[in-house]
DNA sequence: GCTATAATTTAGGCGAACCTAAAAGTTGAT
DNA sequence: ATCAACTTTTAGGTTCGCCTAAATTATAGC
């Protein structure tokens, strides 16, 4: 009752919610390796460990558009689907939320940056628009979530983030500062943090071993590490501000960060 | 999956949480009001807003024990239903849940009294034991929410609220502090924000009309006002301190007070 | 003791969101 | 052009939490 007086009030079912987020996470992510293109069947069912058939009666009920609820997603068969606009606005809503709750959680309750993600998913379900907003403004109204990606605003404008390569596409020799990170599993999080690999640190790209071999980085720490992203460890006694690490190539991948040389 | 992951931890479904809050209150009142027993199904029915043949078939599977649950609740047929020790737990969990919420909304996040209960009763089945913490100490680990209901500990225990009356039993000439209200109807918070019946004000009955008429009351306002309780209209501009009110005897009802006199 | 009323249970169903297995359609490589 | 590999759909089933309607059991008044 409580969930259905939600849905009454045209506010779409939890997994209609995850379907579209995961819908236009996977096009963000697909757009940041330069594809273009739809999103497929698969991907979505990978994505939300459901298969493929499920997700085929989802999108069918998705494109239908029923209970005064306009179609959220275009549905073309063997070529994927997208959102369209009014599905659009119903993503990023959920994905403020989930950024908004993420970047709270960290700054606010002092949560490791590895620990907010799942909390996240399961809270930017049920917040208000109130207590969206009440944490907005607590922030300053944030542009980004703690790792580095950007917080569509209430109108759902995203904040453009122009020139951002992955460790794996940047050139030998070539600099970059760490801009953001995928925020999907918490064990590579708390890797990256034992390596010093956070937003805002510097790396340059000294050595690519051939055949997916590992790449090797100078890292220039960030002056002021980002909040609630190292361990328990304050290892950080010794003033190197300046060391090197070795990752693999998909690990890389994951790193995107912003030209500087 | 995000929902089955959490309930293979062996955690009860949200409707399974609502039913144990709800015996748990329900019975928490009927013990305030000095009714002993168990709590009837059509109470449930009526609290959880579903009928009654759907609470039996709930009760039916909380009394079962399966999937290496133990019963969460002893069901004598047509005389009501009680929590055994594990659902006691697991219902002073969600009260803890949603009382920490409760106080939080309005401390930290700046809310009224009246707009956190709803709120409440969405996060309270989502959010981590770890959340839990941090807002815990965060507030200090409040003993009572903003209406005055105890905050059950981590371990399950309640703190004692002693001697408390309700205005409808207070003698004709004696006074008390407010000590606990209802929260459950936002109107009512409103409404007795309104009348600055809050709680830490100090009421004498003055009068008691006969046949369930009103009951007029002397208000000694609280120097501190608790916060986040009045609406904006700050016209708490001159000194009035004292003043009278009349409310009717079912709203004096849900008035706790602790006697002074 | 009987009956009216209230409380409870039974029985049959529904929608949401998932599943599996198998059929059907599409694509790309030779 | 054909066939293997992949993608998508179909068909039939499951669980959960709710519903209604009808049957049963308890309680209380007379």
């Amino acid at each position: 009752m409580t969930k259905s007086e939600l849905r009454l009030k045209l506010s779409p079912t939890e997994a209609v919610e995850d379907y579209l987020k995961t819908i236009y996470l996977l096009r963000e992510e697909a757009l940041a390796r330069g594809e273009a293109g739809r999103v497929s069947t698969n991907a979505l069912a990978e994505r939300l460990d459901v298969e493929p058939g499920s997700v085929t009666g989802m999108l069918k009920k998705l494109s239908g558009g029923k209970d005064a609820m306009p179609p959220l997603v275009v549905h073309e068969p063997y070529r994927g689907v997208e959102l369209t606009p009014v599905g659009e606005k119903l993503a990023l809503e959920i994905v403020r939320h989930h950024r908004l709750l993420e970047l709270y959680l960290t700054r606010v309750l002092g949560f490791r940056w590895d620990e907010v993600h799942e909390q996240a998913d399961e809270m930017e379900h049920v917040i208000s628009e109130e207590f969206e907003e009440k944490i907005d403004s607590l922030l300053g109204s944030p542009i980004e979530d703690p790792h580095g990606d950007p917080i569509p605003t209430r109108e759902g404008d995203l904040p453009e983030q122009t020139d951002l390569v992955s460790l794996a596409q940047l050139e030998l020799g070539h600099s970059g500062r760490i801009r953001r990170v995928s925020d999907q599993d918490p064990e590579l999080l708390r890797h990256l943090a034992g390596l010093h690999l956070l937003p805002n640190a510097e790396v340059t790209v000294l050595e690519r071993a051939p055949f997916g071999g590992p790449v090797r980085l100078r890292v220039r720490l960030s002056s002021r590490e980002p909040a609630g992203v190292t361990s328990g460890e304050t290892s950080n006694g010794g003033s190197l501000l300046e060391l090197e690490q070795s990752i693999g190539p998909q690990l890389a991948a994951c790193i995107l960060v912003k030209r500087v040389s």
